[in-house]
RNA sequence: GGUCUCUUAGUAUAACGGUUAGUACAACGGGUUUUCAUCCCGUCAACGCGGGUUCGACUCCCGCAGAGAUCACCA
């Protein structure tokens, strides 16, 4: 079956780690099967509507590649895709219903309907609306809601997730259709939408399941056939049972976009939170999920999210699409994300760095705190030198690393040519002319040269520092050491 | 409170009724003759509780407990 589905975000706000699945899910099962997958936005809550959040929402889809079919921007048989301009037709469905005697206009003050729950509390009994419906119908006119006449029996359904449910009469209630200021409700304008655009199948978070038997009674009042019906768990925040929401902190996704989390990590990470095949990959493409996707396989409890395995996963697909790709088509992704001082340098020099600095990357922002000596010299603190722990076990004095210092930079001096290899050769030497231990001798020069915390393979820091710059930086620390001495 | 749902290591999860209960992240230890990381190897760690069905239960059934959802002119 070709799946014809939808994701329907209200323009509340941006789309957190929290929501976004209940996009993910049905793109897959639409590109799976060959069908569609549709965007609509659902803005009919006035007081709600945050402006810009559209765009957000779409730059978020955009971004993880969840392109649409149908919906803003793109259009569609079904247009328009904003439920405030479908107004209409809603209205009509609406009245059709009321025609049928399935609907009745209801101006019962709010003041009224709450003096009923009240007195249902007092009674200790549930409160349903259908209890207290009016007598006397009322011919519709602006500015009066529409209930729902429901017709409360014993129903059955499936859902994909969730399995067989049922509920009682006891759930099923006059709902509201059209509100006072003549916009649909959501529980009414999915059903109407959903029908009018083909969809099939319907994808969202739990919280709707106790409101699914409602929903039941709609399509049967109009006689349309139900669509398969995917219940999703919630994520939850790292901490606590809650599902995780903007309360608990839950950033924007494209906040992580902005923090160098590649959209493929992201995008594999959601897919695998609360979902797998049943193999041990762990690594999927989007075209690998794609294939791999299956709704009865979605986990039917609430999965917390987790940051860390994000950022583990996030790196291993760095280190995936540079081996696969290579330095030269990875590295436009990290424009944004080099140090201020790098702005001044050749990509062919950013190229290198990146090809010897990437596989200790978690996040592409990263390279702003590990790669600063690349661009500029190092802030100098010589007590990083004289504290790091292999450079203490040597028991040298500082003018003795001084002397060492110099050793070294004379050997370095003499090089024919500065390669990798020769770095490497002459770096070896150095070991046996010295007698000092590789992490000895290698600490004090990485420090000399970095002033940073770690650094790649030092011969490939030097060959990428270059000849003058590795120099000079050795040539300062020497003086340094020296003077200090004094 | 009514109704509904869920329950395997810290986390995400796997396991036709028969396995030493598997894998990944994290943690810890080791190796890859410089650091940090990558990579590799290893260690720690789980079937919520109680009954039943069965030769045999993580798996099926019933209770209990715990957690969650919902009971709007919000979605």
């Amino acid at each position: 079956m070709k799946i014809i589905t939808r994701f329907a975000p209200s323009p509340t706000g941006y789309i957190h780690i929290g929501n976004v699945r209940s996009a993910i899910y049905p793109y897959l099962a639409a590109r799976q099967t060959g069908g569609k997958f549709i965007l609509r936005i659902e803005d009919t809550d006035q007081a709600r509507y945050v402006p810009g959040a559209t765009e957000l929402i779409m730059d978020t889809l955009r971004w993880l590649g969840l392109e649409w079919d149908e919906g803003p921007e793109v259009g569609g048989p079904a247009a328009p895709y904003f439920q405030t301009e479908r107004k209409d037709i809603y209205l009509d469905w609406a009245k059709k219903l009321i025609a049928e005697g399935k609907a009745y206009a209801d101006d019962t003050p709010s003041e009224t309907i709450e003096a009923y729950r009240k007195a249902d509390a007092a009674a200790k009994v549930p409160y349903l609306y259908r209890n207290h419906r009016p007598d006397t119908t009322k011919k519709w006119q602006e500015g009066m809601p529409i209930r729902f006449k429901s017709d409360p029996k014993p129903r059955t359904w499936h859902d994909e997730v969730m399995g067989d449910m049922h509920a009682g009469p006891e759930v099923q209630d006059d709902i509201i259709l059209i509100k006072k200021d003549g916009l649909p409700t959501y529980n009414f304008a999915h059903i109407v939408d959903d029908y009018l655009m083909g969809v099939n199948m319907v994808a969202r978070g739990v919280e709707y399941l106790s409101s699914t038997p409602n929903y039941l009674a709609l399509y049967e009042a109009f006689g349309i056939d139900r669509p398969l019906l995917v219940s999703l768990p919630h994520i939850l925040a790292p901490q606590g049972n809650k599902k995780l929401g903007k309360r608990d902190g839950a950033k924007s996704v494209t906040e992580y976009r902005d923090d160098g989390v590649l959209p493929e990590a992201m995008l594999n990470y959601l897919a695998c939170l609360g979902w797998n095949d049943g193999t041990e990959q762990e690594i999927y493409t989007k075209d690998e999920l794609v294939k791999a996707f299956s709704l009865d396989r979605i986990q039917n409890s609430g999965a917390r999210y987790d940051e860390v395995k994000l950022l583990w996963l996030n790196g291993q697909w760095i280190r995936k699409l540079v081996t696969e790709q290579g330095i030269d088509a990875f590295y436009p992704r990290t424009t944004n994300f080099w140090p201020e001082t790098a702005k001044s340098y050749a990509d062919s020099y950013k190229k290198q760095v990146l090809g010897i600095i990437y596989d200790r990357l978690k996040t592409l922002s990263d390279l702003r705190e590990m790669t600063g000596y690349f661009f500029a010299d190092p802030a100098f603190d010589i007590d990083q030198l004289l504290t790091n722990k292999f450079i203490k076990k040597t028991g040298l004095s500082e003018s003795e690393l001084a002397a060492l210092l110099d050793t070294v930079r004379t050997r370095l001096e003499k090089l024919p040519a500065w390669t990798e290899a020769n770095l490497k050769t002459i770096l070896n030497e150095l070991l046996e002319t010295t007698g000092r231990k590789p992490a000895e001798l290698f600490s004090l020069i990485r420090i000399a040269v970095s002033f940073a915390p770690f650094s790649p393979a030092l011969d490939l820091t030097l060959a990428v520092l270059g000849r003058d710059v590795s120099l000079s930086r050795l040539r300062r620390v020497q003086s340094a050491l020296v003077s200090d001495q004094q």
